[in-house]
DNA sequence: CTGTTAGCGCTTTCAA
DNA sequence: TTGAAAGCGCTAACAG
């Protein structure tokens, strides 16, 4: 492998210069900048990587934290992991994965160098992971609202947003007893707070329109489901529309509706919160407020990004929902 | 931060003894070493990774390439992932995450000692990478089984083995003609090779049993579903038996039988390839042969970590399948 | 606009 | 069983 000594001796000038070259933190004129840039094509040089980190206590590197958990969403998981990794590259970083239960990951790969920042995803209410974070000294981007960030940033869909725009589009056709199937029971225990918050902002929006609200939590299976349905069609006023935050239902529900003799949307509607795909993944696609996991995963890389460059003040961010009404929803008959 | 040099002093010894304590490559007195570790406790030192690698040529970090593609199984994929990175802590490697279309990370991450070997998900027939992959000095593992491996360690489920298990079970309940609904269409065109593999199975299997095959792609949704199924039972010798190798479609298989009057198991028996949550995430779990993605995250680090401690020789690894009957396959009646 | 040089913190050979 | 010291390849302060 040649070093950075080797290019600055190919092209005849001292390996400052050839390092000025790369980083651009010095002008260089267009002479010695082109030898340099041939020399580094002639020999194929690459930095090492490790001798970087160590001259500039920078590595490059970005560390993600991700729930390998089954409970949460896979399929925005992913979306967001795919929206941190590209956004990293635009910033010239690479993403190192972390898994929850690595329990001293976060000292690890903070205390190592290894990292130059945190993304923690799923966090909880009261996330003992917090006070780690805040401790050290090296950035961090929380994905949730916890109940007290101790001066960390945080980025997170508005969930609680979410809830009232569909049940603002679900007032609007007409619709005044709505039901609300959340996430499993599991992640409402832990208070994963994408799971709080829709349900707070379901009820408090059906609160504040006089609307008829039942909610229920959901394992995503057709047992459960079935379970939930019953329960909210039995009541004494019976929905007439569902807000369903929780994709893995989706594929179920038309059938366990036809159980109760319903079709979507003539006699009930629905409105997803849901990632797109899962949104279109449908023959009938689905009325929905859709979770822009790509867009949050960016947003979080750019927030560290911008507290590893600049000094620019800590800061809260909470993506604002938008709904988009296709085939499962329509006026209340 | 503190370092090494720090810890050598606290404890009255050289650096190099610091050093050797930790590596345990040389024998330290019982006295030293327990001053050494006293003084590393106190100052709460931990090693600089960049230093490390820098002296010693190794970064302790794997690369993995991940599909974020939408038309592969992502739970499947979650939980290869999570064997992979609980594997490498077990090797005290952790793991960077690149992706399908970041087209250069392969270079990057090798010519920058950022990794000291790769994995690489989601291998085609003649993957473009494989030779370049080839041509590295560090090591590299596919999962997945190319046309032409050229001279790289390969692990992978044993699809072939997979859909032959599956025939195998149903032909002992006296079925005589059965469907194979597998993976989309795209995945065959682009010689996905699990996609290939399970249906040569399934198609071999048959023909050596003189049994009746009829195979479809099938996109996991409930349209494509009710085109795949009428096209196999209205064949002349319809299908009394199906192997489903496509995960996302077992959701919706039970409704999209019903269509045709056909219950599982009386009318028809169903056995799926897919990963072992996704047969058990029913009210009816399925029988199924169970994709074990997590051993082959597991076996994949075994492999690269091998190669890169060992002279160990390359290796080709194909995971055996088995199949658990459950509540979805019964005799022919 | 460019060169010299002192580290960055660790590993490992050589010497004792 | 231990220490001294020469790098590993890069960055950035200092000097010109």
């Amino acid at each position: 492998m040649a070093t950075m000594n080797d290019v600055a001796k190919a092209a005849g000038v001292s390996t400052s210069t050839v390092s000025y070259v790369l980083s651009g933190k010095r002008t260089i004129s267009e002479e010695t900048r082109e030898q340099v840039l041939a020399a580094i094509r002639k020999l194929d040089y690459s930095p090492h990587s490790g001798a970087r980190s160590l001259a500039s206590s920078r590595s490059n590197v970005l560390g993600l934290m991700v729930p390998l958990r089954a409970d949460v969403n896979v399929s925005v998981i992913m979306q967001f992991v795919a929206g941190v990794v590209t956004t990293a590259r635009d910033y010239n970083q690479d993403v190192l994965l972390l898994t929850q239960d690595d329990a001293d990951g976060i000292h690890r790969v903070t205390s190592q160098s290894i990292v130059d920042g945190l993304l923690m995803m799923d966090i909880e209410a009261r996330d003992p992971r917090i006070p780690q974070l805040a401790k050290l000294r090296k950035p961090a981007v929380l994905i949730g609202f916890p109940d007290d960030p101790l001066g960390l940033s945080c980025v997170d869909f508005d969930f609680a947003a979410a809830s009232r725009t569909a049940v603002r589009h679900l007032t609007e056709l007409g619709h005044r007893s709505i039901g609300f199937i959340g996430s499993p029971q599991a992640s409402l225990e832990r208070h994963a707070t994408y799971a709080d918050r829709a349900r707070k902002g379901f009820e408090d929006a059906c609160h504040a329109a006089g609307i008829t609200a039942a909610l229920r939590a959901c394992e995503p299976t057709s047992a459960a489901l079935a379970v939930a349905l019953n329960a909210i069609l039995s009541a004494p006023e019976p929905a007439t529309a569902l807000v369903v935050h929780n994709e893995g239902l989706l594929p179920l529900l038309r059938e366990a509706l036809a159980v109760h003799s319903l079709q979507i949307p003539k006699d009930i509607s629905v409105v997803a919160i849901a990632p797109e795909d899962a949104a279109m993944a449908a023959a009938h696609p689905w009325t929905a407020v859709s979770i822009p996991a790509h867009d949050i995963g960016r947003a979080a890389v750019e927030m560290v990004m911008d507290r590893l460059n600049s000094d620019k003040p800590v800061e809260i961010r909470l993506i604002t929902p938008s709904l988009v009404q296709r085939e499962t929803s329509a006026a209340r008959s």
